[in-house]
DNA sequence: TTGAAAGCGGTACCAA
DNA sequence: TTGGTACCGCTTTCAA
């Protein structure tokens, strides 16, 4: 009974009962675990003892002891957007190679909350951190400072980013699908966009809208911001029925995101308008649904996954680089791709 | 220069720091933190040190100490299906109020990726672990019951659970949906769900469905199994497709969640045939895109996010027992509610 | 190749 | 209300 531990609930196993068991001391029962050199019947004797007992390493003494933890912090505005759920599993696929272990936090787009996780995650002596956009607040600011821990800001292009930045600019991405739209001919578009301050990549994306049509001489303030971030389906609708009622020979509209071109497609078919004959959408983000629905919809492509895939190995090399003593100047900016994908729907 | 710590990277600041810059002892700044009881102007004194030191309390050293984490380990098999998301932000939101940390694991739906991750959260010692479904691997369940950690499993209405579950039966909830379809008047009705044996609950979806067709004394073999976990909106396309060429007469197609609906219903629309009239098509889950697309999808809704919430709560009443001495005797089962919502496509 | 001792940074416990 | 001391479980360091 003892032995599988059905009925009594004894302590787990520590590192020095796999050593009395196997014979031999803790710094033994260390070595194994850790892959160092140890005689190969030691070792097995010892891995037999760890076997029986089920033991499990206490990762808190560990990195006590050691001084340094296994953790790597990231912070998104949202676990609920595929977007930045990619790049969370783009992070996780470059590190847990690696023994370590994401501690994932979600700000739901606002700043206090950011710095309140930051300071809650430090306190686990992350290795490294990984926070999304580039605006934080001066105390977020301070806390990574002080704390000397390598930092990764993802999804934007600062000018002048904490550590080293990987992302790109969602102000040219923006520009970018309006020349696109231009030179479709259209002239007469519109912004649908959310209400909210806190989601600076959408802000920028709207501030690239102004600016390019501004640029081209063309109508800049048809814009709609309707909904708070998260921008999802169902702000899609009532949002091109605005743009519709106030300017109703708009030719085509620009959404935010994907997720709300589709709502305003669909609004679209129920009010029996066709897409892109009698308004074009465009989208952003290249979301699965802009994929599979009918139109299809243009869209910028993003590599969410991809954007997680480099922050963690930018976050590896900065740690392989503090490993050798060097002090961690991290290869600052790095651009990730995007473009406009030319579909159905405008 | 050293106060912000803008050129020298000194170690940061230790609790005997803050003691000896306020002149009190360790503990004393130990019980400011932990807001027991001490005098208000040593208690301002402390504060003070620690404002000006940016101090933060290193959670390793206090975990190893107290003998207890702040951890709760969560394991999902996909971060990027909104219904699992939904449950981390349910859980998120009913422990971070009592301090608690998250350690998120995404399983991609393997029980031996299952097993490595349970193995590595319990080198942490969270206070309790939540496990996506009922089935794992023998290993799983043996390191669970050795560590003596508290377990949930969601999702699932298990006859045996390990602990607690917090869930709702799959196979009993598609039953529902057959009933729905065969009440509506469609008789010879398929079934569309994914090919991978590692999906459970979409397995139970599948038995569920088989159950209600032979029970009604319907055909149950119309089936298409087809893409791998997790099933997205590009694998409804294709097997809607398949089940027409197969069974050409089919009037209904239930699928194994809203994302192969979606998908099925565009290729419906690029075929040519209308939903509900041509072909009638239900879901599973209740996803956003259900309630956006046209026509809308007829699906059975879950509280996803309920399930994280009440799992949260089931955990906090274990730890809570545990406090008092008593035994946790998690209450075992706690059901949750779906129903079928009757919308458009079915 | 292996072992003994010291100590990582906090908290529990008891004494003052 | 406060302080001293032991110690949590592991790794580092040094010696054998």
């Amino acid at each position: 009974m003892s032995a599988n531990g059905s009925d009594i609930v004894t302590s787990p196993p520590r590192m020095s009962d796999v050593a009395r068991l196997a014979g031999v001391s803790k710094m033994t029962v260390s070595r194994v675990l850790a892959g160092h050199s140890v005689a190969i019947t030691t070792r097995e004797r010892v891995q037999q003892a760890i076997d029986q007992l089920g033991y499990v390493a206490d990762a808190a003494a560990g990195a006590l002891s050691s001084g340094r933890s296994e953790f790597v912090a990231v912070l998104v505005p949202s676990l609920a957007s595929s977007n930045f759920s990619d790049t969370v599993r783009g992070l996780s696929a470059s590190l847990e190679p690696h023994g370590l272990q994401l501690l994932i936090g979600d700000t739901d787009y606002h700043l206090d909350r950011e710095e309140r996780l930051v300071r809650s995650m430090l306190r686990h002596q992350p290795r490294c951190i990984a926070l999304t956009g580039s605006r934080h607040t001066e105390a977020t600011r301070t806390l990574l400072r002080r704390s000397g821990v390598p930092v990764v800001e993802m999804w934007d292009a600062p000018a002048d980013p904490i550590d080293a930045a990987v992302g790109f600019s969602n102000v040219n991405a923006a520009r970018e699908m309006v020349r696109y739209l231009a030179d479709k001919g259209y002239e007469r578009i519109g912004f649908i966009g959310g209400a909210s301050e806190l989601d600076r990549r959408g802000l920028d994306r709207l501030k690239g809208f102004r600016a390019q049509m501004k640029a081209l001489d063309l109508d800049d303030t048809r814009i709609i911001r309707l909904g708070e971030s998260p921008i999802t389906m169902s702000h899609g609708g009532p949002a091109i029925a605005a743009l519709l009622d106030t300017w109703p020979d708009t030719q085509a509209a620009m959404c935010v995101s994907d997720m709300s071109a589709f709502g305003a497609i669909m609004e679209c078919h129920r009010r029996g308008l066709t897409v892109p004959d009698d308004i074009a959408i465009a989208g952003f983000g290249n979301f699965e649904v802009s994929a599979c629905c009918t139109p299809t919809i243009t869209t910028v492509s993003v590599d969410a996954y991809g954007i997680g895939l480099r922050t963690g190995e930018t976050l590896l090399a900065a740690l392989e680089a503090r490993e050798q003593g060097i002090e961690p100047k991290l290869n600052k900016r790095k651009r990730v791709a995007y473009e406009v994908l030319a579909r159905e729907s405008a």
